[in-house]
RNA sequence: GGUCGGAUGGCCGAGCGGCUAGGCUCAGCUCUGCAAAAGCUGCUACACCGGUUCGAAUCCGGUUCCGACCUCCA
């Protein structure tokens, strides 16, 4: 029996999981900020932990996954003139910010649905935890790293340094020829010294959103939401934290510096990072202008997408590569997924009515469980889905032989390949088959035009039989001819 | 410039010292009234140059390309 182990981005390795208190498990992944539609990079990350919170799950941990939405703070650039995203947007549409807010957390948690994500236990916003982030700040300053500047509030690097390494998640050294390139750059700065960042940023009279502290009115740094949020719901210390690649510095990296400037511990044990979207090799961003949106994708309203692809091809087609690596996005590569996942779909959807025609267990019924194993196995290694996805693909190509009678299954190795499947496609990965099979009324109306047509056939009269399955055909419902009798399906 | 990661068959994408992942495409066959679906068969790749080893896509050194981060980003 394997054990889950996990890329640990602090240590660089695959570690062992151990769980601070089993059997809980929290698990925190940074959040969306709403200040615009949510990126399809965003819900890559969010799809791969999803993933992992699912498994987490499955191994029968009590999780508590908590993730965040950003909905003041996040500045547009982390100088003396950064703007918060928001409340910019707001001003550009002369509407309140808490508008702009739950205009794209409604958005993004419609996308959610339709990439069937299981909502967090906690989604703890920004705003409702200014008094939890003015408390860190204050024992931040009392245990002397952080310092006031024109009722703004710095995280003193340079202070921090002196007793705890900082830039060891992103593998970063904080030198001096940085420092002086950097410190010329930034003149009049408020800044003592250039890695520091802040932590309370004054507001001016203009600002809308802004709140009271000891340091006058203002509105928290962005990093420290997630140190306040994650330690709050998950404990001082706690298990798993994961975010993008990017997030890694400094966002990250500030995370660590302030739970330990403020409570001397460093609060994660396990942080990990997924990997970036890329389109044509390049990383799809906004500031790039190769990025599409999540409904465009589906749509296929876009300039760069041939058509549109279901919101489950999308995951599939995500969880076909480890969270850990890039991911290219091409019409071609997309359009392959497309059809790999109708087939694993369709394979386990005939499931139901196979028959198990020994008495006995058999070869194949072994075949079964050895590769339920190793979806377990994979799983087990850092999630590895695209390898657990082609143990499905073995599996599918079993269900498909049985159905052809060249394989025989007893009744338990059915019962095994039916749990099997289920676990896997549907509790792990989290795939789902798309909403668009019909209703009942449709149900019993094409029961009824397969059995006219199958008369027809038996009176061999090709032409109206054929001008069924062409009709048919021509408004997207497929024909299928089996040994058992006739199918369809919606394409 | 600094730090980190990557180069795999027609395409996408696993692999982390021996046991030819998987998906898509393509070709042939079986089934079928025809078609589709399904099944079977075929297609043996690891950027380049050295080295270590009985054995390297996998380890070490070098070369060339590509990307990410270092400024807001998932």
């Amino acid at each position: 029996m394997s054990s889950l182990h996990i890329y640990n981005t602090l240590s660089r390795k695959k570690e062992e999981f151990k769980p601070i208190n089993p059997p809980f498990v929290g698990l925190y992944v940074c959040g969306p900020t709403v200040y615009d539609e949510v990126h399809l990079g965003n819900m890559r990350q969010f799809t791969s932990f999803d993933v992992v919170y699912r498994y987490l799950n499955n191994l029968d941990y009590q999780v508590r996954y908590v993730r965040n939405i950003t909905d003041v703070g996040h500045l547009t650039d982390d100088g003396d003139d950064g703007e918060d995203k928001i409340e910019k947007k707001a001003k550009a549409n002369k509407i309140e910010p808490m508008e702009i807010v739950q205009k794209y957390t409604n958005g993004f948690h419609h996308i959610s649905k339709l990439f069937n994500l299981i909502d967090p236990n906690i989604e703890p916003t920004a705003t409702g935890h200014i008094v939890e982030q003015i408390e860190m700040i204050k024992r931040i300053i009392a245990n002397g790293y952080g310092y006031e500047v024109n009722g703004s509030v710095y995280f003193d690097v340079k202070k921090y340094l002196e007793k705890y390494p900082y830039g060891e998640l992103s593998g970063r050294k904080i030198d001096e020829q940085l420092e002086q390139t950097r410190a010329n750059l930034e003149g009049g700065s408020e800044k003592k010294y250039f890695a520091d960042f802040g932590i309370w940023k004054a507001a001016s009279k203009e600002t809308i959103m802004k709140w009271p502290s000891p340091w006058g009115d203002g509105v928290p740094g962005w990093h420290l939401e997630c140190s306040v949020m994650s330690t709050k719901y998950l404990g001082q210390e706690f298990d798993i934290h994961g975010g993008g690649m990017d997030l890694k510095f400094p966002h990250h990296e500030c995370e660590i510096a302030q739970s330990v400037g403020a409570d001397g511990r460093s609060p994660v044990r396990y942080w990990m990072h997924g990997n970036m979207l890329t389109v044509n090799g390049e990383k799809m961003s906004k500031s790039k202008g190769n990025s599409f949106l999540p409904l465009e994708l589906f749509s296929g309203k876009h300039p760069m997408l041939k058509k549109g692809f279901s919101p489950m091809t999308v995951r599939f087609f995500m969880l076909q590569t480890h969270y850990s690596s890039t991911l290219d996005f091409s019409n071609e590569a997309l359009e392959a997924s497309e059809k790999g996942f109708q087939r694993l779909m369709n394979a386990y959807k005939s499931l139901p009515s196979l028959l198990a025609k020994s008495k006995q267990e058999t070869d194949t019924d072994k075949e079964i469980a050895a590769l339920g194993d190793s979806c377990k196995m994979h799983m087990d290694d850092d999630f590895n889905t695209p390898k657990t996805i082609a143990s499905l693909f073995d599996l599918s190509s079993i269900v498909n032989k049985i159905n052809d009678n060249t394989l025989t299954v007893s009744q338990a190795g059915l019962n095994n390949l039916q749990a099997i499947m289920k676990n896997f496609i549907e509790d792990v990965l989290g795939l789902a088959f798309e909403a668009k099979q019909g209703n009942e009324a449709l149900d019993s109306a094409m029961g009824l035009i397969i059995e006219m047509r199958k008369s027809a056939r038996e009176n061999k009269d090709w032409t109206t039989s054929d001008k069924i399955r062409d009709e048919l055909g021509a408004v997207g419902i497929a024909i299928k001819d089996g040994k058992e009798g006739t199918s369809w399906s919606i394409s």
